[in-house]
DNA sequence: AAACAATGAGACGATGTAGTGTCATTTAAG
DNA sequence: CTTAAATGACACTACATCGTCTCATTGTTT
């Protein structure tokens, strides 16, 4: 209904006036939730104004008070909402471990999901909770999807792999993509690297000896 | 010769006045550095006040905007001086690969190099040259060690593997110490858990087979 | 000894921002 | 239709903090 600016990036906005419908009501927090998180990833917790979040969201500061109480209850809110989504979607856990380490791979390297991750790593002192939040909707969850295939496709004996695979999966790649030292992968690049990693814990081939030579990934 | 505050919790402190002796001159600027990192470490880099900064280190403002110009100069001049000792000593380096790892897990988990990373990854966005420092000074100077005891305990054919060797012995758990979900470990701790990264890598057998069903090592 | 440099102490101005209050406006609810 | 609720617009208060300025004090330099 409304010209829908969800990249934000004007401070100023124009809506009309006056108690919103029941589904504006119910669409409105959505918004500001969303937008919110494109503001907080561009300009970090601290320096982010509530005027900004507003703003982003074509609200005033007034609905945002009433909506979160302040600052930090939007910022809470937003991660947890979040949270949810973090983890990839069960229903398309049907393929290989290749294809699922492969998934993961993209998901966690995303520039959404690592300035995320950058944020409750920033705030942790602060929200230690939301900390809590993103580690087991995030990490935890993908660790247990591994474990999950990896007894099906190798064996119960090698399901305590599972972390340790995680750890490959985003290993130096990811401390670098945290510290903004690399682009995202591409889905061709994250495969690459999923298989690479497979090849290192010997989970591609179960019966099989040494350990093959790492050929990098991507970058 | 002053009474070392250096945990400095209150902002006043009784120093004499005037200008300081050549070596008290000398002191003063490690000294400032020294304590920075303790302010920025409990409260962060935007929360902390040049106040507090100046109090933790017994000097005023004044001192402060001498040294360093403003509080970025003195966050970067920080960051770049504890850069230089980020890594582990190079005269150590003549113990086995075992225990050149789990030194490496000792130190990177530690309180002290946990907290700075947090805040250079909080802060990549306005400071993207000090995630260039630290990356090149942590992670990249630790593989290169890694490499090298590689090659002249299992060949050099292995040497490719210090990467992900390094990606282990982080892993899982340097991520739940940057959300600050785990206390630091203990160097047993380390030394089991490195023990258990080099046999997933078969780096502890370099001619045997099977990956080894994996234990958990700290926590 | 005299001039200069560096600092402590602390006040001060300027600025930015969180959060609130007021009034007009529009829709929901009864 | 009437009343209440929710919101936009925006002024406004309260407060914190950056960075500077002044003056007294002490070491350095010549």
């Amino acid at each position: 209904m409304y010209s829908q600016v969800t990249s934000a990036s004007g401070p100023a906005a124009a809506r009309k006036r006056g108690r919103p419908t029941a589904a504006e009501r119910r669409a409105r927090e959505a918004e500001i939730l969303s937008t919110a998180l494109a503001v907080f990833l561009r300009r970090g917790f601290g320096p982010a104004t509530v005027e900004e979040l507003a703003g982003a969201a074509q609200v005033t500061k007034r609905t945002i008070y009433a909506y979160f109480g302040d600052k930090d209850g939007l910022f809470t809110a937003m991660v947890k909402d979040l949270a949810v989504t973090v983890s990839l979607d069960a229903s398309n856990d049907h393929g290989t471990l290749e294809s699922l380490a492969a998934r993961i791979v993209f998901r966690v390297h995303s520039d959404e999901l690592v300035g995320l991750h950058r944020l409750v790593i920033a705030e942790s002192r602060r929200f230690p909770e939301l900390a809590r939040v993103l580690h087991s909707h995030g990490d935890a969850r993908h660790i247990s999807r591994l474990a999950e295939h990896i007894r099906a496709e190798c064996g119960i004996a090698y399901q305590g792999l599972a972390e340790p695979l995680f750890s490959l999966l985003l290993g130096e790649r990811h401390r670098r993509r945290l510290l903004g030292l690399d682009p995202a992968p591409t889905a061709a690049q994250a495969l690459s690297h999923a298989c690479a990693c497979l090849g290192e814990l010997a989970l591609d081939r179960p019966v099989s000896a040494v350990p093959a030579v790492v050929t990098p990934t991507w970058r």
